[in-house]
DNA sequence: GTGAAAGCGCTAACAG
DNA sequence: CTGTTAGCGCTTTCAC
């Protein structure tokens, strides 16, 4: 790793310091003459710019973080995550930006966490996954000012730039699927009600449901946590009151959910009809297929990056506001194929 | 966010800005009484030092690069990655080192990758997966002289530091728990060939029958790709061969396999024991919960770090190693609480 | 089209 | 224990 300067590049082309920057940054006053050979010097030496001496010269540091809350790290054990984060990472690379990685795993994480993406001089923005009910760090970054993508719908509806799936219309085409295929008795495992993505899936169920006229039965909603065992428990709890469909607002649940099923000795789709909310890689193999929500959850990244350097360009008023669109993915686990 | 400089404290507090330094830095040499006083307009101005200021001047960038190659990223499907990355995120926050996640998923990315995470004044060491088969990466970064640890056993072993699993005495254990229990034709699942992870499990399989007396039946072994449908796919190569018992290099694969084996109408374990690797939490639950070797995956992302910061510290003369243990995790897929 | 020069905000000798 | 000073390596006016 070389350890030259701007200043000894411009002694070897014969130029000064400032021409070599230019040629560097791409700048179009060079003549070309110069820009080739300061280039030349530049690749047999293997010249490369001091990442923070540029930084602090020009107040942009290229850098964007991606900040996920404690309430994530659980998911981790799902998909959901890791894809999203390599649509954002992919994104940054092309637009030849860093991505830091803030995780926060432990409580004292959470208190430290805010200096450490604010520290000035580090991020030109920062994407941050928050639809939780109290989430104060969200509430501390947008009034740092710095360029900010809620990633998920904020609990907190502020001026904020967000960008959402759009939950609310999921449910309701997988609601009104279960409705169109003639299930009589449909539940809902919905998910903990202190995150907007619980609340909106939840509206799409009884949406759907009202539109066409339904009662909508308290005994038919029961709350699960977004994990395989949350979603078991909230089965049991389910079966005494004898549901012929179930949306479940996550696939890893309905997975859960499944299991219980099968344990009490019913079927899948026959006795119990599913449909999931996701589109986990996993969910597809065993079956019964779990018809599902699939969401565009590397786009989210691809488009969250996007949004925010937008921001930076930009300036961060009006905030931006994307909710992307889900798609229906039919499979076995809502007796489509059966009834037809 | 303020705008404020040391320059500024110093004048507030009535000190120079060296003492402002020093405190910010919990430098020792400052009188208590002083210290306190800037302390206090620090926390009234709610000054932050500049990072890259900070880096520039101490050519410390306080961060820590993680880099995963393209190899990876279809494995993002399975839990390993992100557990490892919460470690790693986790200790770099313990220690106040910022992380940089470098995904590597393109093609492109592949050949950008390198001047981005060796940019001068970027980062202060880097975390590099690597076990793959003519990985120029991996060689490039070498030469570069920044502090590097690889997780996972390098291909071509030069003298780099790298932490891994002892995945030969995982397989080695996995194995002989199947030969205890009596299994005669014992088959085993690999990964692709051009990893050293799926090498040293091979190895472990085939020590661990040779040191009993069996035979190697080269029929018994199939290739498999790390993933699901490749578990599946082995296995349907395997049936006709009658194994009685397979060792699978990965959960994933375990899962594929065993769904192979529900489908051609035999049963797990009363047909064909399962024993697999990694220790998969999805794996866990489905009846026939899966036999496995456990990983200390995120265990293993926290020393990785450890080590990084140690060369970072005292130089990376001489390469570190380090192996980590794993242990059986007896469930039902092998058949062992039947044989009792 | 090119160069000189003034910072960017901080650290780390060094002197006292 | 504290202040002065000289950079760290680059960007960016501003002249020419």
């Amino acid at each position: 790793m070389s350890n030259l300067t701007l200043e000894d590049i411009a002694k070897q082309a014969g130029v000064s310091r400032s021409t070599v920057s230019r040629v560097v940054n791409d700048h179009p006053n060079v003549r070309e003459e110069v820009r080739k050979r300061v280039k030349e010097v530049i690749r047999l030496t293997g010249y490369q710019p001091h990442a923070a001496a540029r930084t602090l010269a020009s107040q942009r540091s290229w850098m964007l973080g991606l900040v996920l809350p404690r309430s994530v790290s659980s998911f981790f054990a799902d998909p959901y995550f890791p894809r999203l984060t390599q649509g954002i990472a992919q994104t940054c690379n092309q637009y030849n930006y860093t991505l830091g990685l803030f995780l926060i795993s432990t409580k004292e994480d959470e208190e430290t966490i805010f200096p450490r993406v604010s520290r000035k001089g580090l991020l030109d923005g920062i994407l941050l996954q928050s639809d939780q009910l109290g989430d104060q760090l969200t509430e501390q970054v947008i009034q740092s000012h710095i360029p900010l993508v809620i990633i998920g719908r904020p609990f907190y509806n502020k001026d904020v730039s967000y960008i959402d799936v759009d939950n609310i219309n999921g449910a309701f085409t997988a609601v009104s699927h279960l409705i169109r295929l003639g299930y009589q008795r449909i539940a809902t495992i919905t998910g903990v009600p202190t995150r907007t993505v619980s609340i909106d899936r939840k509206e799409g169920y009884i949406k759907a449901l009202s539109e066409r006229g339904r009662n909508i039965d308290e005994s038919l909603i029961v709350e699960g946590d977004f994990t395989e065992a949350g979603g078991y428990y909230a089965m049991q709890k389910l079966m005494p009151h004898k549901p012929d469909a179930v949306f479940a607002a996550s696939d890893i649940m309905a997975i859960g959910a499944m299991r219980a099923v099968r344990e009490a000795g019913l079927r899948v789709p026959e006795d119990i009809a599913f449909v999931g909310f996701d589109d986990l890689p996993l969910a597809t193999l065993p079956e019964p297929r779990l018809t599902t929500i699939r969401q565009p959850v590397y786009q989210f990244g691809v488009k969250a990056v996007e949004i925010l350097l937008d921001l930076i360009e930009n300036g961060i008023e009006p905030p931006r506001r994307i909710i992307m669109d889900t798609e229906l993915i039919i499979r076995n686990s809502c007796g489509a194929s059966r009834k037809k």
